[in-house]
Formats: structure tokens, sequence, C-alpha cells
RNA sequence: GCCGGGAUAGCUCAGCGGUAGAGCAGGGGUUUUGUAAACCUCAGGUCGGGGGUUCGAAUCCCUUUCCCGGCUCCA
């Protein structure tokens, strides 16, 4: 006998139970025994400490979906025999299976109506331990190359299969006990994936798809995505007449209406007071440069195929992709001294990157970058105080709106690789335990992420989810072992010498662009008053109000409010829908009651009628809401 | 850039070999209205561009531009 403990009881079994005789709940597919996942049809050997695995946690939707992506193998292997499998993970939501084989959107159906059938039968998951080479033998005489690829790289000389009837993958697992486990999924759509990851390698097919216990679980799952699109930025950018896209001008090339202009303006306004507060001296360079430059900087070689290069005059200019080279410039301008670090030089400077065409979105990846960038040339000893400030003045700018859980990663060198980036293994060091310490200070929580640092430095990224929760990138501080040195950027120190300055490259917005892009879907496109292009909206009921209307009009005007006076002779009920459909967060009703009482009737966005009221108690109202701003 | 799917009025979409349609938005009128859609009327399109097949193409084929979902890349 064996001592098993579940919970908070403690059961006695025989040596060699099934694990799946601990649950009655079929809800249960799945169980961590010492920690380990694994199968309900592993035997327990040993006592041990087992916790059941279901649907609620992380790790059982992981294994729900995964055995649903081989679900979907089999369905594509029943219908398109020749087919090759190449992986099929569970993500974060949902999952995947890629194939190497052309399927078109008409085929999700059919593979969907064979996974049911499959679904239906309920056959089991067995799991199958092999030698490995048995298995790669057993791939290649089933020409499936890319799983004979997976087994060559397993370090393991055993391992293992999952097999359903016919159908069988090569597979860590774990797995649901059987096909009929899966309630309810979806397959959402096909795309192509390159083998590997590696543009070098075949494209394939990927197939996602997502799964749930209960079909009503599915449904609220495809109803929110449904709602999701309804943020969409390039949808609410459209309807609220903010930005446009146009074709005859190119792709990726933002065209900002007067509306989104405003709250460019604003959030422009407000980044420029707080880095003013924070230190930073504001400048502005040019955005061309002879391609001299971009040869001094590195870029002409190792970023060709994002610049958009001119001819001036029988010379090679480049539109600027960057602006540090600019930045260096200006602080090259004279001798610089220690004692005036650090030097924080910032703009909101118009970049243009020639990025594949294939990865253009909205407003979140363009080819008219305006990066809120700034360079601090620092000393060593200053390195870390600098970073944190960076850290504090992030945080509080994007808390401005509203974002306080955003992902941090520390994007530090692959240590296998350490040939492929500039710089001594001191600088490294040093720069890291920087932004660790920072980090650490400010308390950001962070993950840490080898191999993703850029070749000239260590970096901190932060990323905030677009409406489908896709990550996108904004803030980021990032270190240059790179440009000091090519461009010689130094300052003389107390002892006479002249020294190499540090350079941290940052920006907070990451880019206007991409951050509006953001703050539209975090918004739902109802910015709050203080962003609203039209903060309010007045209507008088009929046209006898019309002149005190236009008095009320007036007297938000001149209190430096974004006003509208509505005073069309639709009705009042279509007046205040079509302001609510704009997102205007005030309205200004009045009628011949107002009038008589020289009163407002306030309604708020989203809330409804707030009753009567002197405009001079409205304002004090709204001036507490705009939060000092103005 | 690569794979798959798209593009019809300002917007959302129907039509899918036989005379280009609807709703909303827009213009003109009527209505004078009390907190999310009053009524009438008018106008609006080389069906993304180019080429082909056909007696005839929005519809079928090729090509090109752009968009969407991914991959890769990145602010």
């Amino acid at each position: 006998m064996i001592r098993v403990k579940l919970g908070a009881k403690e059961l006695k079994v025989k040596k060699g139970t099934n694990l799946s005789a601990l649950f009655e709940n079929r809800n249960i597919f799945a169980a961590l025994v010492d920690g380990e996942l694994v199968d309900l049809s592993a035997k327990l050997e040993k006592s041990c400490e087992v916790m059941p695995v279901d649907f609620s946690s992380e790790l059982g939707k992981k294994i729900y979906w995964h055995s649903t992506a081989h679900i979907m193998a089999m369905a594509v292997k029943s219908l398109f025999p020749e087919a090759k499998l190449a992986i099929g993970p569970a993500i974060d939501q949902g999952f995947y299976y890629d194939f190497d084989w052309k399927f078109s959107t008409e085929d999700l159906p059919r593979i969907e109506a064979r996974m049911k059938e499959i679904i239906k039968k309920d056959i089991p998951f067995e799991r199958l331990i092999m030698k490995k080479e048995a298995v790669s033998e057993f791939f290649n005489r089933l020409n499936e190359i890319y799983k004979v690829e997976l087994t060559r790289d397993i370090e393991d000389d055993e391992v293992s299969l999952y097999k359903n009837g016919e159908f069988v993958d090569l597979c860590r697992g774990p797995h649901v006990p059987s096909t009929g486990v899966i309630k309810a999924f979806k397959l959402l759509s096909i795309a192509g994936a390159y083998w590997r990851g590696d543009v070098n390698k075949p494209m394939l097919a990927r197939i996602y798809g997502i799964s749930f216990p209960t079909k009503k679980e599915l449904d609220v799952y495809l109803k929110r995505l449904e709602q999701a699109k309804m943020r969409d930025h390039r949808k609410l950018g459209q309807d609220l007449e903010l930005f446009s896209i146009f074709e005859p001008a190119g792709p990726g090339l933002i065209y900002w209406q007067p509306k989104g202009s405003i709250i460019k303006r604003l959030i422009e306004e407000y980044w420029i007071k707080e880095h003013i507060n924070a230190g930073y001296q504001v400048v502005s360079t040019p955005h061309i440069a002879r391609k001299e430059l971009w040869q001094i900087s590195g870029h002409y070689d190792y970023y060709k195929e994002n610049m958009f290069t001119l001819n001036v005059e029988k010379e090679e200019y480049i539109l600027k992709p960057m602006n540090c080279p600019g930045h260096i410039l200006l602080y090259k301008s004279r001798l610089r001294s220690y004692k005036e670090l650090p030097l924080r030089y910032a703009e909101l400077g118009t970049v243009y990157r020639n990025e594949l065409s294939g990865t253009l979105h909205g407003l979140l990846r363009v080819r008219g970058i305006t990066i809120d960038d700034a360079h601090i040339f620092c000393r060593p000893d200053q390195i870390e105080d600098e970073l944190c400030n960076v850290l504090d003045l992030a945080q509080k700018i994007l808390g401005r709106y509203g974002f306080e859980k955003f992902q941090v990663d520390l994007s530090v060198r692959d240590p296998k690789n350490r040939e492929k980036y500039l710089g001594s293994d001191e600088d490294w060091q040093r720069a890291e335990q920087g932004l660790i310490s920072a980090l650490k200070r400010v308390g950001l929580n962070y993950q840490r992420k080898e191999g993703e640092a850029v070749f000239y430095g260590p970096k901190i990224d932060i990323k905030l989810l677009d409406a489908i929760g896709r990550e996108w990138q904004t803030t980021t501080i990032q270190f240059d072992f790179n440009l000091p040195a090519r461009f010689q950027i130094e300052y003389v120190d107390k002892d006479g010498k002249s020294k190499l300055v540090t350079v941290i490259h940052r920006a907070i917005y990451g880019s206007i662009e991409r951050f509006m892009g953001c703050l539209i879907e975090h918004y739902a496109g109802a910015f709050p008053l203080w962003l609203a292009p039209i903060q309010i909206e007045v209507m008088p009921i009929t046209s006898k109000q019309n002149r005190y209307a236009e008095q009320v009009y007036k007297r938000c005007k001149r209190h430096r409010l974004r006003v509208k006076l509505n005073d069309r002779s639709d009705k009042i009920n279509y007046r205040i829908r079509e302001a609510e459909v704009n997102k205007v967060p005030y309205i200004l009703v009045v009628g011949a009651r107002e009038v008589q009482r020289k009163t407002v009737s306030v309604r708020k966005r989203g809330r409804g009628d707030m009753g009567e009221m002197k405009l001079k108690e409205f304002f004090s109202l709204i001036d507490a809401e705009k939060g000092g701003e103005d």
C-alpha cells in the first residue's frame, strides 16, 4: 500500500493503482503528482501528493487545448492523408497545428465536422514510450519529415508518443483521457507560418482554434471576440474621424483628422510638460541627413533594408529611421564636462522605416513613426539613478491614462551566443545590473528574457495589450554600447581625461502612432474629458432657445472647453443619440425651463441626465474631473 | 517579404454571367421637438486599377495596388 495525499485527505491505495481511480469528478482530466503533470492513466507507484487538474487552471486549459489540437490533426490526416504534420501546441488562447499542406477557408467546416465525429467516437489517448531510433524510423516510414526532425532534436533516449486509434503523434503530453472529453470547439483561422519560425524554411499552413468544456463558454468567448472588434482602433478611428490611411498616399502612413490631431496634440503637450519637469531638454532635428552620418552610426550597413533613401544633387541622403545620430551631433557640438552630465535630449521625432508590408497594422505598426524619443548621456555612476527616473516617469505617464498593469520584459544577451553582441562583458554586466536594480527600486515585476536583447545592449520593454489581447511594445529603455564608440561621444572627467559617455535610448509612449492606437482601444473611443476632441455639446430643445444656447456655448468656449453647438432642427432625442454615439462626454440641454431659470441640464456620457444646474456649478464639476489639466 | 482570405455609394452590406441595390450618413423641404433614431424628397458608383475570356463581366481567368488574419520583424 502507498499513501496518497489528495487535498486535505490522505488515502491509502494499492501500489500500481490507476490515477483515474482517485477521482469521481468527471471534469478532472489530468493531475499533478508531486508537482509533475501526468495523464489520468498514469499508475501510482509510490506515496505522493496528488493535485487534480481541470479546465479551471492555466495548466488544465493548456492540456485541454493541446488535446483538441491532436484531434484536429487527426481530422486533417483523415481528410488529407498527404498533409504532413509539423507542430501543434496550446497557446495562451487556444491552440494551433502546423501542417505542410495547402488549405483554403472552405476546408475548415469539413475539418470541424470530422473532428466532431472523432469526439463522438470517444477515442482514448494512449501514451506510448519508445526508443528514439524506433520513433525516428516510424515517422520516416510515414514520410513525416517534420516529426523526424523533431525526434532527432530530442535529447532523451526515450520518447513519448500519443496514440488515438490509428493516429500517432510525437508528444510530451499529458492529454485528456479520450477525445470525448472535448465538448465545444471552433476553428478560427488559417495562417501561414514558417517551419520553426525561420524565414528560410518552408512555409506551413497553421490552423488556429479554441475549445471549452461547455458550449456556453465557447459562445461567451466568441461573443467577447466579436465585442473586442467593436473597440478596434481602426474601426473607431474611422467612425470617430480620428485618422485615415489612404491607398494612393501609401501604406503605413497616417493622416490625422482634426479630432485625432487634438488628442495627439494633448498627449504630446502632456509629454513635453512631464519631460521638462523631469529635467529633459527638448530638441528638434531634421528628417534627412547625408548617408555619411548613417555610415558612422552603422545603420547604413546594418539597417539598410529598412531605410528610405533620397538622391539630392548626386548625393545620397537618408530619411531618418532613428533620432539618435541627430541627438549625438547636438551633444558633440562642443566639449562636454562631467559636470554637465546627465544630459537628456528629448524629441518627438518622426522617423520613417520601410517595414515589411505584411506587418503593417493600423496605427500599431506604421512606416512613419513619431518616436517620443530621448537620449540620456551620462557617466557610469549615474546609470542607476537615470534608469529609476525613466521608470518612474514611464509609470507616471502611463498611469495618467489608466495603464497600471503592463508586462515588463528585461531583455538580455543569449549566454550561448555572446559573439553576436557588441560591448564588453563588463559593459553588459554593469548595464544589466543597473536595469535590475532600477526595476527593483521602483518595484516593478519583470520577466527576464535571454537572447531578446538587441546587439548593441540590454533593454527593458513595457508592453500594452490591444482589444484582442495582442501585445504591443511601447515603453523601451535601451543601453547602447555601439554609438558612443562609433561617434566618439566623450566627456572630460574630473581627472581631465576624455571618457566615453554611456548612452541610454528611451521612449515612453514608444511611438505616438502606436500609443494612440492603444489608447483608442483602451478607452474604446470614449476618451476622458481632458482628451475628448469635443468635450461638450450644447443643444437647444427648440429653435426658440437658440440664442440662449449660443450664450452657453460662448461661455464654455471662454472657459477653454472644446464645445460644439448643435442647434439643428432634429429632435433632441436624435441629437443626443448622435452625441452619445460620438462619445461626447457632456451634453448641455437647454429648453424653455433652463432659459427661464438661467440653468443648463447636464447629461453625462454613459450615465444619463444629471439634472439642472447653473453653468458655474457645471464648470466646477468638470474642472475637478479634468484633474487640473488645461 | 511569405501563406491564406478580401476590396460594390462617405459607412455597413446585398447582388456572384443578362439594364448596379438597401439601410445609415449627406443635400433640400416639412416638423419646434425634454434626454439614444420624426416625416417627405433628392443626389450619390468606370463594382480598387490594368489586361483577358465571352454576344454580354461587379460576377470567370491573369496581373497589380491596398486591406484583413497570421509568420518573420519591431516603436
